[in-house]
DNA sequence: ACCTGCGGGACGCCCCGTTAGT
DNA sequence: ACTAACGGGGCGTCCCGCAGGT
């Protein structure tokens, strides 16, 4: 049957995610994702021909989701540009669905540096979102709240605030309270943004 | 004499660091870097204890580089609390300095998440410049020329930003003309700042 | 239907016996044969229980097939043996059945030197063939024209220039033209067997 | 000191022909040789890069060994162009020189089929004694002690007459006196290419 | 009866970071 | 400063049972 398969899968893909992220990808051994998830090797190569493979895959998976999450923000965002505030929340869905996996996110994109199907895979996606802010904007100019700006550019800002406050989140995550600083730093950016009604 | 034990030191290091940043540290192994080096393993174990010394020891020399360049370049900054686009100029200065060593950078903060010693060396530099910033906003605010924000927010806002276009020039090098792309950005962020002068 | 059943045996045999050839046998994996074979590898198990044994089912067909065609080429010589030409000719038999697959068994001969059903599969035949010899040059002693040699060390004798030729046939194709080569050396052997009329 | 590791290296070599020619080459693993040897794995892979390097650096030896042995006995046979029995003889010295490693011998035809530097080593010497052979039998010819018979071609007979021998006595040691057996096969030949003086 | 997919472990080769002995 | 040796894994593969479907 093929249900035990996909179980059996779908519990390597678990483990193999939680354990990169804990370990990193070099740190993590194909032996040692077997023995958490309570399968043979030959189980696993069964399923991904390569440990690289694994990844891919969960990469794949992780980014999907990643989309979904945004794109349901980003719904709201696009449809009341003017207040650019949804924007600013829209950021911390960025941070929540990186929750805990940040390692991962570091490890993929170190791998993404050294092998191009990973780099292809992720130089799309983040084209993407660059380019769903750089569209909340323009709209904005069109309709007079936001300063004539390059929308591309203030995309790419915005980009780079939700990533450098993940980072920090990340690797300092006692030093403040990131959830309520992604609110106000995006806050600070778009009062900048926005124009100026006296 | 020691003049030659030094160069050999010098030289490992220097071959160590272009094989982590190009390659990572987990992908190039002691033997790699000692061929590379000309030298004989031997000679890498009598300067290095451990492959994560000489990890540690480049470090060490990296952020004391980083502090340097630093530092000089907000002095400026220090002196003339309402003149912050020279704070924006400044982040130029933080690209420049991680200009060809993001990989390596990237390695650093992955190794600091799992190693106490060298997340100790990582954490504190970050949070003295993150001070700096904050020292800066709030030394506008006081002077009238900066909104009454939270400092620390602030602060921790310009290096995210700051962290955030570095890591974007980094996988996606051909994607924007980050040096100008820098300066827009941080022109963006401080004029949400600064004081409406009307 | 069993004729499903038999096809696929026949396939997965042919595709074995092929790969087996030219790869040998540890170098070839049960999987490299169902997938060649187009099967899987249940199917595989299904009909043979293990890798040796469609070794041995290949071989023992193939030594049957290797012994209908002496038989049938000694049938002349047998019956002819003051002809002794027809003996030589007759090696050329060894050498033709033998043809594309020496390197099978060469394999053959290097399992047969480590399990004992495989060296009782092969030292039986041999045995056959060289008492067939040594039976053709002892009635040629006895009809006069032959020389009064040991008739086994004679059969032994003409094996050994059979398999000599054929094995440097096998590994130097181009060397020489082994067709000729084997009647040329064959006449000479059997020109020192021969009475010397005169 | 380099004494120790010239031992270690013998003694690594010495237990891998050994084993390479009992079990066979893929049927001896690197850790059965170091387990044998008493050594560790790294310093198997200190001494040798690769499994095969291993294999590559005994068949040298071996084959230089042959060499020495054959030359010597042939020096003898070459000066004394008539007495075709020294050459008789010195087939035995081939069997000898194989003595107890007929499987290495045939492992490493098996190699040499599919790696051509295995087969370049190979091919090589196996030219250089069928030349030895010819060279003699053509300096018979000259002399008008031996029937003007193709050199090339008798030289090709002779070596398989030595191969043939080898592999009986190989794969059915007690199936007859091989010591006695060469030299009689051989003087057959003999009988056949010399010229007949009456 | 015939065939399939999945799973199980045991190894195989190679290499890695490191310590002893000069 | 350097060569020799050391173990301990790492990844990938292999030969082979079962449970299940057709």
């Amino acid at each position: 049957m093929q249900k035990r398969s996909e179980e059996t899968r779908a519990k390597i893909m678990s483990v193999a995610l939680e354990m990169f992220a804990r370990q990193g990808y070099d740190a993590t051994s194909v032996a040692d994702i077997c023995r958490e998830a309570g399968v043979s090797k030959g189980a696993f190569y069964h399923h991904f021909p390569t440990k690289q493979d694994i990844f891919l895959a969960l990469l794949r998976g992780w980014l999907s989701d990643l989309d979904a999450q945004l794109d349901a923000l980003l719904q709201g965002a696009d449809s009341v540009p003017k207040g650019l505030v949804s924007v600013a929340g829209a950021t911390r869905g960025v941070l929540k669905a990186a929750e805990g996996r940040q390692l991962f996110l570091m490890e993929f994109w170190v791998q993404a540096s050294r092998h191009p199907e990973v780099w292809e895979a992720a130089i799309a996606p983040y084209r993407h979102y660059q380019q769903m802010f750089a569209n909340v904007i323009q709209r904005g100019i069109d309709a007079g709240v936001i300063q004539p700006v390059d929308a591309d550019t203030a995309g790419r800002t915005i980009v780079a605030l939700a990533l450098g406050l993940l980072l920090q989140a990340w690797f300092d995550p006692e030093g403040a309270a990131w959830d309520k600083t992604a609110v106000q730093s995006m806050l600070m950016l778009m009062r900048g943004l926005e124009k100026k009604t006296l």
